[in-house]
This record gives structure tokens, C-alpha cells and sequence, in this order.
DNA sequence: TCAAAATACGAGTAACTGCTCGCATTCACA
DNA sequence: TGTGAATGCGAGCAGTTACTCGTATTTTGA
């Protein structure tokens, strides 16, 4: 038979995906840094120890390295939400799922100032736009499957309407939540289960 | 007696300062539509309809023409403000002074998309972060002494972060207040209000 | 009426950008 | 051990950018 699938199939993976991580890695350094428009490519390959060349063996032009670090940023993102969001929070105290969730966000926020760096950009190209669309959206219907677990009989638009306005709620705090200091989180922190808190128990019940 | 100015005084005021004002109104369109960075200042000067000389006659750099733009979206600012945060409005009741408060806010922003361009651009070269500063402080400062007239016994420290608080949970719907046709953006604003009065209710009172 | 200043133009420049290409090196596999 | 694919390099290209400069026109003030 023939084979079973046709993809031209990489050969060298190892060293090339390492590569590619290396990539990926001083692209997110370099765009948080000086935010994607002004980023060089020819910055990023010099950040990864690369030449120019080695850069576009990998990746067809600059946005393409944006849309694949988004794409790395959404699998890693899924993990971490695989736990915060899981459906059984939604029968905890408000308070407990709260803790549950942000906490988890915080950190991988935190932790990948690239992911900030892309997300809070307003103006990208189209296609990264759209590379973009897949994280925005994952918070929220996490959160909307999670209120209605928790309040079934809360109208759905409602319900839709209040997860969406509680996402934009937490990325407002996001700069005040990235820019602080390891002292400064925790009560920043609280302050945000503070807020969301008072928002979520008026409408879904605590 | 000599001058009491010593300024080089510009002499032709009139059409000088009236192209000025068409080359920031443009920079703010191109600006909103583009971003600061993508912007060039060749289609700043043609969206001006002036040539590239004509811009750099009155503004040194690409970075100066958004500044002088800031600058006069502050000036505006503080006219708008001037009513909008009038310490009158802190003897009004919490949801009479929301209104007062939020009403002109969204109005200006919408007005103004250039505006929200700048404020919502994280990668600012340095002299644009400075000068966008004072802007981010003016509501902030506001809404602080309104508060402080408001509650005089609430602790200035909490007070303060209060303030910062309630300035980022607002900032934080503002990507939705701006995207918002004509007809979802009533339900929004109030939505708003209620958010920010659940806040502030807790810690000023209602 | 005239000279100087202000305004206006737009082709041009140096620097930089995203990206290419020819060629060298390293690895997988026979 | 050899061969071809994968990986690697970096000088360099075409296009764009921020910005300049020589020059022309308009306005001011006397």
C-alpha cells in the first residue's frame, strides 16, 4: 500500500524544532520588549543566536513568527486552563473558584510577558489578529461554561454578557497585575478576587 | 523698556498654526487607523494633504507630532473633565455622580479614537510615555479627590488605590465601549455604571 | 514696492527593514 | 564511507522610512 500519509516529513526534527523553540523563545523576548511593529526579524534571529537565513528556514516571513509563537502561547494555555477551569470549580464557593482560577491565570500571565506583549496589542496585522482570536476566546467561554454549570438558570445571553464583561474586567487590571512587583501582587491580586467577586455574586450568586 | 518676551515669536500665526492643527488632525486618523508604530509620517503629511517638508517645518520629529497631539488631546481633556469631575458631583448620589462622571468620558473617547490609540499603545518610545503620562494621571488625580470629598474618612492610602482601581476596571471595558455600534453602547455604558458603582459603593458608600 | 520671514514643495538621502540566495556544514541512513 | 537532505550562514537586495535641502511662493511690515 501506499504510504498513509503524504507530508513531506521533516527529517532532521531534533535539531531543527530545537531551532524553532530558540526562535520562538527570543521572539517573545524581543516582541515584549519593543512590542511587535518595531521588532526586527533580523532582532529576533540575532536574540536566538541565528542568522537572518536560519530564521526564514523556519518560518516564511515575520508574521509567521508571531502566529506560531501564538499558536506555542494557546497549547501551553490550555494546560494551565486545562486546571483553572475545570468544570468541577464551578460547584466551589465563588470565593474558592476565584482562587482556583486567577491564580493560574496570574502566573502564566506573568510568566510569558510575550503572550502580554501580543494580546494587549490593538494593532496587528490581520492575520495575527486572527491568530489572536483563539486565546481571547478562551477565557471567555471557559469562564461562560463554568456560570452556567454554576447558575443553569440564568438566562444564557445574560450569563454570555457577564463573562465577557468579567474578562474585560480582569485585563483591565492586567497592566497594574504585570507591571507590580513580587511584594505589590498579592494584595493586587486580591484586590481582583475582590472585584470579580462583587461582580460575579450579584449576578450568579456566591 | 525692553520686551518682556523674549520668544522668537513666530510671525505667521494663522495659516501656520491652521496647518498644524490639519497635520495633528490627520497624525490622529492615521494613528488610529495604524497604530503610532506602522504610521509613516509621509502618509501623516498626505493625509494632510502637505508635503513631508511642510510637516517637519513644524514638527522636529515623528515622535514630536505625537506629542504636540497629546498635548492637545489634554488640553481637550481637561475642558471635558472640567464638568465631568467638578468636586461638585461628589455630594451627588453614587449613581447621580457615575452618570455625570462616565457620560462625558465615553463620549470624548469615542470622539476621539486618535486618542485612544496612544493611551491604549503599550510600546511607546520613552518622550511619547512621558507625555501620555499626565494624561493617564487626570483621571486618576480626579477621581481621587472626588472621593477624597466624598468619604474624608476613608484612609488616603485605600482611597488612592481605590481610585487606580476603579480607573483600570474602566479602562478595562473601554475596548468594548469603543468597538460598540450606536445601539449596544447605551446597555454597555450602563453596564458600566453598575460595575463601578458595586465598586465604589463598598468602599466610599452608595 | 520690496526685502525678509514664513510657508510650501517634493525629489532625494542615509539608514533600516523584511527577506533571498549561493554556498558551507552537519546529520541520517544506506 | 558517501550522498542527499536538513540546517546554517551572512552579505546583499529591493523596498520603505524618517527626514533634508534647495528652491519657489505667499505673507508681513515698512
Amino acid at each position: 500500500m501506499t504510504d498513509d500519509t503524504i507530508r513531506p516529513a521533516r527529517r532532521r526534527q531534533a535539531r531543527g524544532e530545537k531551532r524553532m523553540a530558540e526562535l520562538l523563545d527570543a521572539a517573545a523576548e524581543v516582541f515584549a520588549a519593543q512590542g511587535y511593529a518595531k521588532a526586527s526579524t533580523n532582532a529576533v534571529a540575532a536574540a536566538a543566536g541565528a542568522s537572518p537565513g536560519t530564521l526564514y528556514q523556519f518560518f516564511e516571513n515575520k508574521e509567521a513568527i508571531a502566529e506560531a509563537l501564538m499558536v506555542r502561547y494557546i497549547e501551553r494555555l490550555r494546560a494551565a486552563h486545562g486546571e483553572a477551569f475545570d468544570l468541577s470549580v464551578a460547584a466551589l464557593p465563588l470565593k474558592d473558584m476565584l482562587d482556583r482560577i486567577i491564580d493560574p491565570v496570574v502566573a502564566f500571565d506573568r510568566a510569558n510577558p510575550g503572550f502580554y506583549a501580543l494580546m494587549s496589542d490593538p494593532h496587528l496585522a490581520a492575520g495575527l489578529a486572527a491568530a489572536k482570536r483563539p486565546a481571547q476566546q478562551l477565557m471567555f467561554e471557559q469562564l461562560d461554561r463554568i456560570l452556567a454549570a454554576r447558575a443553569p438558570d440564568y438566562p444564557p445571553e445574560a450569563r454570555t454578557r457577564t463573562a465577557e464583561i468579567a474578562v474585560h474586567l480582569f485585563r483591565g487590571l492586567l497592566p497594574l497585575i504585570m507591571s507590580a512587583g513580587e511584594d505589590d501582587l498579592p494584595g493586587l491580586v486580591a484586590e481582583t478576587k475582590a472585584v470579580l467577586f462583587d461582580y460575579l455574586s450579584r449576578r450568579v450568586g456566591g
